[in-house]
DNA sequence: GTGAAAGCGCTAACAG
DNA sequence: CTGTTAGCGCTTTCAC
């Protein structure tokens, strides 16, 4: 005689909940338990109409009892679809690109996506095993964000059966769809309205100008601006640093150096470490020296003075994207391929009025 | 006669990469294109010994030829492992998770596991969702972050197949493996510390005194300390609230309506707007008001003044966390169940010599 | 409306 | 050292 033992006495018997795992129930054993065919079980669970109501009802009601959960990979692996994406990025550890991440994973998890996460330090190197990766993992779409679009970045991209969308990184090639916001204006107009308001020497205050944001975007706005008035720029004024808080402290007397009274900060870490430098040394603000950011996270509104910033809108940068990369993954076409979300100039302590 | 078109005669021909996508190499291409079974191969891929030197190289440059990329979710089908482990946190946009988050990250690339965020702001309901979800997707192990473990998320792990850790949370029944610091004697420490110093009312600002973080930690080393001078907590220098700022900013007069004279923060977002707050209304400090808080992230040390800070060595337990669940994921057996991080008193600007 | 059967791409005995 | 053969758990035609 053969005794079939339900998990619950199987674990009395035994004892031991290490011992005798509960084996998760397939969609195999739910078939078994109606009295229906695999197919018919998975007609339920994918929601196809082509079901009889009663025998709907009757494969709910054993999946509920028995707990069963499709699994995913088997799932993926038939379908060819994971309902994954993966994002990668710099570092979780900065607040504009955490900030982007949140915006990207709550429309992706609306969309019932799970999100693969990679930091890659803007390490082109570390994108394109990142990627690769990514795609061994068959993820269905790639949120990208960074500096640089570096060429090796750009060639695996290519090569990718898969969607990916940029969020707050630019295509200088503009293949690529995209979200940003419009950079060279709002460093024009930033420039600018610091020009009106009398200065004659503002700083910028970038990344590498290897990478395009900084040289094709940030510096042209600044450079429109000033040539709008019909000056040039002086390389004594354009600094360039990565976005760490305790170099940009060493930087930070060069700056005031340059004879610089104004400067425009293209992150926030990196103008508040400016900001606290020239607290520290006491200097009047926005009186001595102005001082405008450009990520609008939290540290500007937490630094004392509160830091004037272009504002970002950060959240939704990243959900744009994945929204974006939900379609291109449904083969949708885009609307837009390089989206610009608006920005505002949000005046705060660090400088006199604006306008 | 058939011709077969290499890929990018194939391109030209067709002339729309849109229409022709290169259709990724299996297993089974390399192991024809060299002659061998897919056993071989697989066994080259997977670092197996036996294989003779000279098919193994005639493999490696087929996989090269070919540009043959394992597929992970096939292989995880098969082989039962995702090499995927799922974080679930409350909110990368919080630096102190951040933070865990890359010390998780660093670790798990390390090793080879891909990494699933979900954030669920403290949830459990979301927490039970995101558990489950990963647990479909095949996750080898799950990081959990948290205020609090709820029944129902303990009751949901219990039931998991797969290993959990826990990082910067607190497990009351010592069930699960777990990274933290001691929190009890930290806020022992500096509780003690503040009243040595002659303080007569020190606050303690923390969250909900529903969870054990708080209640039997956080509030628990207080408390020893208080008790230890023959003294007695008294309800009105207990504040909770939420990581929020602006919240905390309303929050803010009445700790200081209390009658404190030090407080201890439990969150640095919290303490920034505490201690923005009472720079805003001039008072001074430390003198009319010292203020310790506790997750040492970039905050404390960008806010004027700087704040003094019980350090957690946040990327570490993260990274400790993510080394044990490697162990657990490989049935190896972990020293301590209830790992505690050395802590350290960061004596900075809102209070006077410490000791 | 339902079932049978053929894979998806890979791993893992087992046999030789 | 290498090949054969079952699956892993599910989706997806194609019949009925």
């Amino acid at each position: 005689m053969l005794i079939i033992l339900d998990e619950e006495t199987l674990l009395k018997v035994v004892g031991d909940r290490n011992v005798v795992k509960k084996q998760n129930a397939t969609i195999y054993d739910v078939a078994n338990r109606v009295g229906v065919s695999l197919a018919t079980v998975s007609r339920v669970v994918n929601g196809n109409k082509n079901v009889r109501d009663s025998t709907k009802e009757k494969v709910l009601k054993a999946i509920d009892e028995l707990g069963y959960q499709p699994n995913a990979v088997a799932r993926g692996l038939a379908s060819k679809k994971s309902t994954t994406i993966g994002i990668v990025m710099p570092d979780v550890t900065n607040l504009y690109y955490a900030e982007l991440t949140r915006g990207i994973n709550d429309v992706a998890n609306m969309y019932h996506y799970d999100v693969l996460l990679t930091n890659t330090d803007d390490d082109p190197v570390r994108d394109v095993l990142a990627i690769n990766s990514l795609e061994s993992k068959q993820v269905d779409g790639i949120i990208f964000m960074g500096n640089e679009l570096d060429q090796g970045v750009m060639k695996t991209i290519d090569a990718l059966n898969i969607p990916v969308v940029l969020a707050g990184c630019v295509d200088a090639q503009k293949k690529l769809p995209s979200v940003n916001i419009d950079y060279i204006n709002a460093f024009y107009e930033i420039t600018a309205s610091l020009l009106r308001h009398g200065h004659e020497n503002v700083a910028l205050v970038m990344g590498s100008l290897d990478e395009a944001i900084n040289r094709d975007y940030r510096l042209a706005g600044y450079t429109k601006a000033l040539n709008e008035v019909g000056r040039q720029i002086d390389e004594k004024f354009l600094f360039t640093t990565g976005r760490d808080y305790q170099k940009t402290l060493e930087l930070a007397p060069k700056v005031v150096a340059s004879g610089a009274t104004a400067m425009i900060v293209y992150d926030d870490v990196v103008a508040v470490a400016l900001l606290n430098y020239l607290h520290d040394h006491h200097f009047d603000i926005p009186g001595q020296m102005e001082l405008v950011t450009s990520n609008d996270t939290n540290y500007s509104i937490i630094s004392r003075p509160q830091l004037t910033s272009i504002a970002q809108p950060k959240y939704d940068i990243g959900a744009v994207a994945m929204r974006m990369l939900t379609k291109l993954m449904n083969n949708e076409d885009l609307k837009e391929q390089a989206v610009k979300l608006p920005h505002a100039i949000v005046q705060r302590q660090t400088t006199h009025e604006l306008s």
